[in-house]
DNA sequence: AGCACGCCGACT
DNA sequence: GTCGGCGTGCTC
């Protein structure tokens, strides 16, 4: 920047600023810096502009120019809202290059990496931070007013604001009550992420010794049994384990909360609330010392030897092998040298434990980021990596666009995880790829962390792109589950079926709850029958929108998309001949739950999946009872394959192994394998080995051998070589282009129309679109076309070259007005 | 993303 | 006759 030298000469000087505008548009645009302004503009503050007829919007700066635009009169910025830049040049590098590789906008990818809070316009609503005490007097007019506002009215708009002060400029005023933590910015109500909190009781160390305590026990018996029982049940509790919850208080004594409530008043209890971790209570001591096995320390080394020659490394570890040790020692030797770790983790894996043993571990050193957090929490992030006061940052996949300034090593654990993928709004990014673009551009290193790597990067590593070390033991001397396979039509054959269940399930159900020990069944469809048929003319209800047969769900006793959510009445006679023999075919998790509740009645079950887990806290409720032993048995989809790491669990059934290999997707046997391979790894204790049971019709079948070898990606591999069948990635680089209109039949032909005009480029490497299948999204009808390329046959930056410019003739074309084609790169 | 402009159908 | 639906184009 120009300096204090040249001030006069900066003042005379007009500038420009190239911004980014929050918005989907395809250019960057120019404004004029008033005079006033020269020496405070600099790339990467936010400036206020008008943008339109009388919108604001916060814009970031992107470039500074002399040259005035040629073809119209620029408008003048508004206002600066930075002392210092929010965003680095290095981010803006990055966003452009994400903007570039998933072709979308730039200002699509400012929405998804700036926090609201950070982008006011003039939209935006404004309410109270009711969390915060705040003193009066301490405010000016200004502030005062907008506070008193905000008192009568709930919630006021930026354009509200600007009515009630009279004036254009409100934004520095909110910007510093934002920092003040007295108001709150926010487009949707998000949740404020609650670590999970468990009452714990102690006894008073008046009643340590043997006579006082043989006093209260005295008094008790006659006044309050209850409560003497509950203080045998805690000196009982308090001899088996170090620490009580008030749960299991209330569990072993079998006196209620009462009772425990009026020791508690009486001091004879003490009550205390402690965030727990998902570990159990042996382990959160041994965590802040722990030392690596043999096999960890011998991995360590390898990765670090591998970081010599490769950016981008793969640990490839078993489950419960121990990985996450491993990242510690390698955060911990990073932050030794000052640089900063980027720690990445799918969504869903936030909810767990891995958070508190981290903070355990270094402190207050380490940041979360997370959408369950709230804008301010989400700012304050922000501005601590920004100033460095973050070493270690842990969050899920928009944790990439923090303000990184010197990033020596992300890892991505759970490397195959799909939610690393954004579907929905552009920029459509994979967090695992961005994360290596990004490394890369600090010099930094990689680490890809799964028990099951996805394809591509299993191939990568196979051609020694990237390092690849293995862990192949599990840590503590834990032994991997036994899996036995068993044929459902030799036991059909056999009588020895129960409804859905083998005998050989049946039996090792029974040793387990003996045991008192848990049981997982794994069924990959929700609902109770995923469809209906007429038994007469085979007629099968299907969605209005999507063409798929619908679900029906016993609860709600309706017929279900899944892939619309499109409802109607479950037909007690059929809608084609009126025939009243309707027949339910296939079966889901409700079914399975049903029949089980009737072949063992006196069994705590529950159910996990989508349609038990949509509420707020549903998940967690699941998860604790499953933790307190609420539940013996859970039937579940994909869902339970994640996180279930602290379950006493020691038999897993897979009730159909087959409805998993018949999966619809080119990917199939990937994720199937994945699948079943992670719901494997949850069986078994530290002292107990695990079972399998694997029911299906086709024991035979490839997938269901490698999960039983533990090799998947070298057999399929190999097997794909020798074949030259290229049938799945990473053979392929992949450009799906999802075609959206609101009129389906116009779509049908747009679809075709755009199919017709890549193909006039690709060939035969364009695929579909492919009737019928269409999905109505929201207000959109939905289809998709899938560019396919062979590995190292086009360059996928030229190939995207003639996509964007398909694309664009194709929207200025009369045929596909009103449509909209997003194009979706995935980079097998 | 907004917003205006403009072109067609269905209302007082 | 006008009101309002949304298709289209533009915003520095």
């Amino acid at each position: 920047m120009l300096e204090f030298s040249e001030s006069t000469y900066t003042q005379r000087k007009t500038l420009f600023v190239e911004v980014i505008l929050p918005l989907a548009i395809s250019r960057n645009y120019t404004y004029r810096v008033p005079f006033e302004m020269n020496n405070a503009v600099a790339v990467g503050k936010r400036v206020v502009v008008q943008f339109g007829k009388s919108k604001l919007y916060t814009a970031v700066v992107a470039a500074i120019t002399e040259h005035a635009p040629k073809k119209y009169e620029a408008k003048y910025i508004i206002e600066i809202l930075d002392d210092n830049p929010v965003v680095t040049e290095g981010q803006l590098k990055f966003w452009s290059w994400l903007s570039e590789y998933y072709m979308c906008n730039e200002g699509e990818v400012m929405n998804a990496a700036l926090p609201s809070a950070l982008k006011l316009a003039s939209e935006t609503k404004v309410m109270l931070n009711k969390d915060f005490e705040y003193d009066k007097a301490s405010l000016n007019d200004k502030e005062y007013l907008i506070t008193e506002a905000l008192s009568i009215q709930p919630e006021l708009t930026i354009s509200d604001i600007v009515k009630l002060l009279g004036q254009k400029t409100v934004l520095p005023i909110l910007k510093t009550l934002f920092e003040k933590n007295i108001v709150n910015i926010s487009e949707e109500v998000s949740e404020r992420y609650k670590p999970r909190r468990r009452t714990y009781i102690t006894i008073n160390p008046a009643y340590h010794n043997q006579d006082s305590l043989r006093e209260l026990f005295a008094i008790l018996e006659k006044r309050a049994p209850k409560q003497a029982d509950a203080v045998l049940a805690y000196i009982k509790l308090s001899r088996q384990q170090k620490i009580v919850s008030k749960n299991e208080l209330i569990e072993e004594s079998g006196s209620g909360e009462s009772s425990i409530k009026s020791l508690i008043e009486k001091e004879v209890f003490f009550a205390e609330d402690r965030n727990v971790s998902r570990l159990g209570h042996d382990d959160s001591e041994a965590i802040n010392e722990f030392t690596l096995s043999a096999a960890q320390q011998l991995a360590l080394e390898e990765v670090n030897r591998s970081f010599g020659d490769k950016d981008v490394v793969l640990l490839h570890g078993i489950t419960s092998s121990g990985k996450t040790q491993i990242y510690i020692r390698l955060i911990e030797q990073m932050v030794a040298t000052g640089k900063q770790v980027l720690y990445l983790l799918p969504e869903i894996a936030l909810t767990t434990h891995i958070i508190e043993r981290l903070r355990m571990y270094f402190g207050s050193d380490i940041g979360v980021y997370h959408s369950r957090f709230n804008d301010n929490e989400r700012v304050e992030v922000w501005q601590k990596v920004l100033n460095n006061e973050y070493k270690v940052v842990l969050g899920a996949r928009s944790s990439v666009f923090l303000p990184f300034s010197d990033l020596g090593l992300i890892i991505v654990d759970e490397e195959h995880e799909t939610s690393y993928k954004q579907y929905d709004p552009a920029p459509r990014y994979n967090a695992r790829d961005a994360a290596i673009y990004l490394a890369n551009m600090h010099q930094g290193k990689v680490l890809l962390g799964s028990a099951t790597p996805s394809f591509e990067t299993y191939y990568n590593a196979r051609v020694h792109k990237y390092g690849l070390v293995n862990l192949s033991e599990r840590f503590g001397g834990v032994q991997l589950p036994t899996i036995e396979v068993v044929s459902i039509s030799e036991e059909l054959k056999r009588k020895t079926m129960q409804s859905h269940f083998t005998s050989v399930l049946m039996a090792d159900m029974a040793l387990a709850l003996e045991a008192k020990e848990q049981v997982i069944l794994f069924q990959n469809r929700r609902g109770y029958a995923p469809v209906l048929m007429c038994r007469v003319c085979a007629y099968t209800p299907k969605c209005i929108n999507c063409d798929v047969s619908l679900t029906y769900h016993k609860h709600s006793g309706k017929l279900h998309c899944h892939y619309c959510g499109y409802k109607e009445d479950s037909p007690s006679i059929c809608p084609a001949c009126g025939s009243t023999h309707l027949e339910y075919k296939g079966f889901g998790t409700e079914k399975v739950e049903d029949e089980l509740s009737v072949l063992l009645p006196d069994v705590k079950l529950a159910r996990m999946d989508l349609d038990t887990t949509r509420s707020r806290n549903s998940l967690q409720i699941i998860l604790n009872n499953l933790e307190e032993k609420k539940i013996d048995i859970l039937v579940g989809t994909q869902m339970v394959a994640k996180g279930l790491d602290f379950a006493d669990v020691t038999v897993i059934g897979i009730i159909n192994a087959d409805s998993l290999l018949k999966y619809p997707d080119y990917r199939a046997n990937e994720r199937s394998y994945q699948m079943l391979a992670q719901v494997s790894g949850r069986a078994g204790r530290r002292d107990k080995q695990g079972k399998v049971v694997i029911q299906t019709y086709d024991p035979n079948h490839r997938v269901i051998k490698q999960v039983i070898e533990n090799d998947y990606l070298d057999l399929y591999l190999t097997e794909m070589e020798e074949r030259k069948s290229f049938k799945y990635p990473p053979y392929y680089r992949i450009i799906n282009l999802d075609i959206k209109h609101k009129n389906a039949e116009v779509l049908y032909n747009q679809a075709e129309y755009l199919a017709n005009e890549l193909r006039k480029h690709f060939g035969d490497r364009v695929i579909g679109p492919e009737p019928p299948l269409i999905n109505r999204i929201r207000n959109y009808y939905i289809k998709s076309i899938m560019l396919k390329f062979e590995r190292d046959t086009i360059s996928i930056v030229k190939a995207k070259a003639i996509v964007r410019d398909v694309i664009t003739q194709f929207q200025t074309t009369k045929l596909s007005k009103g449509s909209i084609v997003q194009p979706d790169v995935d980079p097998y």
